[in-house]
DNA sequence: CCACAAATGTGATACAGGTCACACAGTCAC
DNA sequence: GTGACTGTGTGACCTGTATCACATTTGTGG
């Protein structure tokens, strides 16, 4: 099992960077792996945040409460997502972001300063970590822009068109609350 | 004039990664200095894009234009902040956001193969734009979560506090396609 | 298997923002 | 200066979504 965790960063990594075994090995050893409970968090608004997370198996939420109560979700993370509240990491500030737990969910635990530490050591790692944001910022302005353009029909569809599974795992209200929409309307379809 | 746009670019870069005089010339080297006038097209839909840009002086937009021939403004650039269709740019397809200048503007063209060549040869430039990624996914989740949580009102004081240059330079209806009303929503504030 | 909680569906109503239509001011070319 | 175009304000009306209230279904622990 702590096998198939290995396996599974390796893979996702090697899509990118090529690290010979011993550099994989030495990049492993800084990762926790961490299992949680269905409904446990990870990371609470207010605290430090000090570690990103890589997703093995199950499924995390990131969200943000707002002054009415009202529950955002930033983004779904399931198996090979990577998922933390980044601007609190990135300058060391407290949570503004939760990140919690929709089903059991195991993954392995990155710090901070060891990325930071690992980027410095080897460049290919540095690349993996570029290549990585990259893609997660054009992800959040094609979803900027589908906020904009498209109606909530239309971005629920290409929601289950792009993570069928999503339909099954998660209640539709956290479906509505990444739309930005009521539970109600989302019910209405 | 040339001097200037290298100093700009050398006390942008030089925040994150401190680089030797001659590994900066090395770096400068690549990029092309381009002047346009207000209301040309950088970028146009449908074309290959093969570069980034470096604002050194004006106001640029980034752009996408649905079938209602609606437009969406993604990005104001001005001094010192990059622009591109960085899906396109990346994935190596088609436009499908436009980048054209609100004013007479002055940039630094980099191509995609010469910073990814540069990445590759110097650790300190692919730190430098793993750091830029970074906080460009860090405002793009920003501006995603304003958009669930605020309305049209909070945001409007929000980008004037933020870029209160806004409000001059560029016409209201722009502000309008930026935070994603209709011009007469917004001049009834 | 029961009892309670969570999730989901649906009606009635309110309101923010969209759309269309028109007025008027500012800017620019010639 | 005149005409054309762009930017901006404002009224009237329409529509999608929020909100509140309640009913119904599904899930879960004991």
């Amino acid at each position: 099992m702590a096998m198939e965790a290995k396996e599974i960063l390796k893979a996702h990594i090697e899509k990118i960077a090529v690290l010979t075994d011993e550099q994989f090995d030495y990049l492993f050893s800084h990762f926790k792996k961490q299992s949680f409970k269905k409904g446990q968090a990870i990371i609470t608004e207010g605290d430090p945040v000090d570690s990103e997370y890589f997703v093995i198996s199950g499924c995390l939420k990131s969200f943000f409460i707002n002054d009415d109560l009202k529950m955002f979700i930033l983004q779904f993370a399931m198996s090979t997502w990577w998922v933390s509240d980044y601007n609190a990491l990135y300058n060391h500030t407290k949570a503004t972001v939760n990140v919690d737990c929709i089903t059991d969910a195991e993954v392995l635990c990155l710090s901070n300063s060891d990325r930071e530490k690992l980027c410095n050591e080897l460049h290919k790692v540095e690349h993996f970590f570029r290549w990585r944001t990259n893609r997660g910022y054009v992800a959040a302005q094609k979803r900027l822009l589908s906020f904009m353009n498209n109606n909530v029909k239309h971005r629920y569809e290409e929601l289950l068109k792009l993570y069928p599974e999503l339909y099954n795992m998660v209640p539709k209200k956290l479906i509505a609350a990444y739309l930005g929409v009521s539970r109600e309307t989302l019910s209405r379809l």
